[in-house]
DNA sequence: GTCTATACAGGGATAGAC
DNA sequence: GTCTATCCCTGTATAGAC
């Protein structure tokens, strides 16, 4: 690992900041180089596309969730069953950049239509959900799952404004979470 | 009313297809002329900027919103005020094209990032979001309140290639929401 | 590994004819 | 009310020097 290392994680965090303050078509290469204070060329140097940037992203990403599909696909479909995976899941979501990909990917869903590695985790994303439902589950318990899932992205990125600890919010998101994936009452 | 009151409506209906399925970056002026077989300057004679289109888009939204959180900050902070006020706002979506325009809002968030009134639309959010809270509340509570809202929002989009009609929307929105807006249990 | 310089395409927007 | 023609800007991407 050279120099070039380092320009590499340099442009991933400049690149991830910018695509989610001014979304992903509004920031231009010159803008990230500049950022950087270097040229668009030297970019190129590292990554092929714009679109390698995002593809570089959501790798990691994406091969965490697919680790936790597999492992519940091999599990009993129980209520204990989904509480474990939403422990996993918001666990995960607090290593590395995991979940500054996630409020990214949110907050750029158009944007990035037609991605390879993006529609690749979009897949992934909707096999966690499919692993929290059996087939005969009506509207309404598909989206609390939906639902347990997302709060556990969001609790990231709403109540901004409120200071609250990451510890905080992990315990927010697991309560809420949590509560969204167990049987309704009723 | 001449004909071209007819032309801003289809511009209208055009723009919010193109500007969701595409994403509003990715959409550029001449596509939206082409699909109605008309020319770019056309556009510009119904509307001054692609930014007003946006606008017109979102001004009835705007003001839906806005008379609910002017209501609601009339009533005492009940349960039953919340529940009321899930109930209305549920209601309201299913208007017009109100949850049409939540959806392209949603997806591509940080493009409409300065636009004056889609900027609006999210303070009128956020005091949304306010009137069905408390200053004292944890962030487990501030998180689930938004996350009422958020699955109204979401219920029209989630849960695709299920077949699932309006009304069945509506009632698992229902259901949803207000289990979320109850005080937690414990 | 990073630069300068440049090609090339496509965007938003305007002027003025019809 | 809609057209053609055009301006100007910014975007992605490449070639080749250092």
């Amino acid at each position: 690992m050279g120099a070039h290392t380092n320009t590499r994680t340099r442009i991933q965090e400049v690149a991830i900041k910018l695509f989610t303050e001014q979304g992903y078509e509004a920031t231009s290469l010159r803008e990230i180089a500049e950022a950087l204070g270097v040229t668009k060329a030297a970019l190129y140097y590292h990554f092929k596309t714009k679109e390698d940037i995002v593809a570089s992203l959501t790798e990691d990403r994406a091969e965490s969730i697919q680790a936790l599909v597999t492992w519940a696909k091999e599990q009993p479909r129980t209520p204990e069953t989904r509480r474990e995976i939403v422990r996993r899941y918001s666990e995960d979501m607090t290593r590395g950049r995991h979940h500054e990909v996630m409020r990214f990917m949110e907050r750029n869903q158009t944007a990035l239509r037609g991605h390879g590695k993006v529609e690749e985790m979009r897949e992934r994303m909707t096999g966690l959900i499919d692993v929290l439902c059996e087939p005969g589950d009506s509207p309404a318990v598909r989206l609390r799952r939906s639902m347990a899932v997302f709060a556990m992205h969001a609790v990231w990125f709403v109540l901004i404004d409120q200071n609250v600890t990451d510890e905080q919010r992990i315990e927010a998101a697991l309560d809420v979470a949590l509560e969204l994936v167990d049987a309704p009452a009723g």
